[in-house]
DNA sequence: TTAATAGTGTCTGTTAGACAGTATTGC
DNA sequence: GCAATACTGTCTAACAGACACTATTAA
């Protein structure tokens, strides 16, 4: 039991005499889609390729490290908060997906002392980092793919975080429509497609254009985008053939393993 | 950023000067079914009722309020060690399901201090509260139903854990196996039912039986219960005439909204 | 006999899954 | 015409959802 459970009332509380933690920050493991053109001179869909965002440590512990990019909350703001104030430092946009998933509390996990860590997930559209990746490897900051990330050796226990981060973010692109974060508000089935793979490779619908029109959309998931007229949008940014434009309607359906 | 940031190595590394919290407990939402006979005399289901542990405060802060149990961590233990501990001077049982799910760090949350709290949630059968039963409102520690507990004042923020608590569990009882906690190894089709209802009242499935044991069965989600002969395990506990005992078999299908 | 639960029969319309085929159009 | 993506046709087996029906047996 904590000391200050010993306490009766206010007047005459003290605070904890035993030890405390030396600090509780937030780390984020911020993903985005990079896209780049197959170069074949015809229109195709683009080589997308799912990254994440790390830092050089420069300094102990862990100096000369990649690590994920964070830093330490103060009293007067929330984790999500903190979290919040971390990624528009390192991306200056505050309006993208966050989301807490985890923390990291075993002792000695930093040589520091004892310091509780609250992990986060960002998806973050790629036109947000668009400077970063001008800059490329010059920088201390840096996008690498993820089964690069998974492979390296990272500071801290920032590996096993980015790895939960990645199996969580796989979930919650089967089970939700977080997919719209690497999307622009209006879509064609293909990009739609494209993503989830690259978010989870092993996702396969030989008839996904079909499911998703004709069945699913009895449940209001996506709706088809139309112009002022209410004429069908379509795009033909990535085919030959001009492809219908949808947009999530902001329905998630109830899952359910029993029926 | 955070003073220990701005040290070079180990050797000249002073700890933190800035404030760090007042303490890192965590928080624990213990869920239960308890069973109660009809009382009708004849053989039947049991009505069942989703408790939730709590505690009476003794001490300022929000003396003599309900809260929920839990303590403080220290820098030897990680906070899922620090809430199984929590959960074993509770209940004197180990081996219940226990999982982390959010943190709570609004400031002011504690009048204490800055103190950062850690929310788990249990599901722990009732056969392990048997003892808690007998004692009932004589003492400070006691079950109360979700909805009870939900409609209390609860001390600090413990009203908004709870209300995410059984959001959490009432989503994974939809898509995971975890209605197994509440069962014993092996049930019937209407001890199954029953226990998904009693977490989450709207789910109806009038063909419950017909879908889990003809359709999903396919997909390895329940077994038979067979004895060493490899005959068919019936049970008559609940019904008039017997019904068939299976139990999980581990197996927890892939779910998706896209197909 | 009745109450209480366990299960089956049967029907209709929908969906899944597979695979082949046609459509469109910039290059 | 080719390449690349966007669809549509068609078939079968499985499934969902509804609702009525039978089965079993202790009290």
């Amino acid at each position: 039991m904590h000391p200050t459970d010993e306490i009766e009332n206010e007047s005459n509380y003290t605070p904890a005499k035993y030890r405390t933690p030396d600090g509780a920050p937030s780390d984020i493991v911020m993903f985005t889609i990079t896209s780049e053109d197959k170069g074949t001179g015809k229109k195709a869909l683009p080589d997308r390729k799912l990254e994440v965002l790390l830092i050089q440590r420069k300094k102990w512990p862990f100096e000369g490290q990649w690590a994920l990019p964070g830093g330490f909350s103060d009293e007067n703001e929330s984790m999500y908060d903190c979290a919040r104030r971390e990624l528009m430092e390192e991306t200056s946009v505050a309006d993208v997906h966050l989301e807490y998933f985890n923390v990291y509390s075993e002792p000695n996990r930093d040589p520091r002392g004892w310091i509780i860590s609250h992990a986060f997930f960002a998806l973050v559209h790629e036109r947000y980092l668009a400077d970063r990746k001008a800059q490329d490897d010059a920088a201390d900051v840096r996008l690498f793919p993820v089964e690069e990330a998974l492979a390296m050796e990272l500071a801290f226990d920032h590996g096993r975080i980015v790895r939960d981060a990645l199996e969580r973010v796989r979930a919650k692109m089967r089970t939700t429509t977080i997919a719209k974060e690497f999307l622009p508000d209006e879509f064609t089935i293909g990009e739609l497609y494209q993503v989830i793979r690259t978010v989870v490779p092993d996702f396969e619908e030989p008839n996904f254009i079909r499911k998703i029109t004709s069945t699913r959309s009895r449940y209001g998931l996506l709706e088809e985008a139309k112009d002022e007229q209410g004429k069908p949008k379509q795009s033909n940014r990535y085919s030959q053939r001009a492809a219908q434009l949808y947009r999530f309607t902001g329905f998630v359906p109830e899952l359910s393993i029993y029926g």
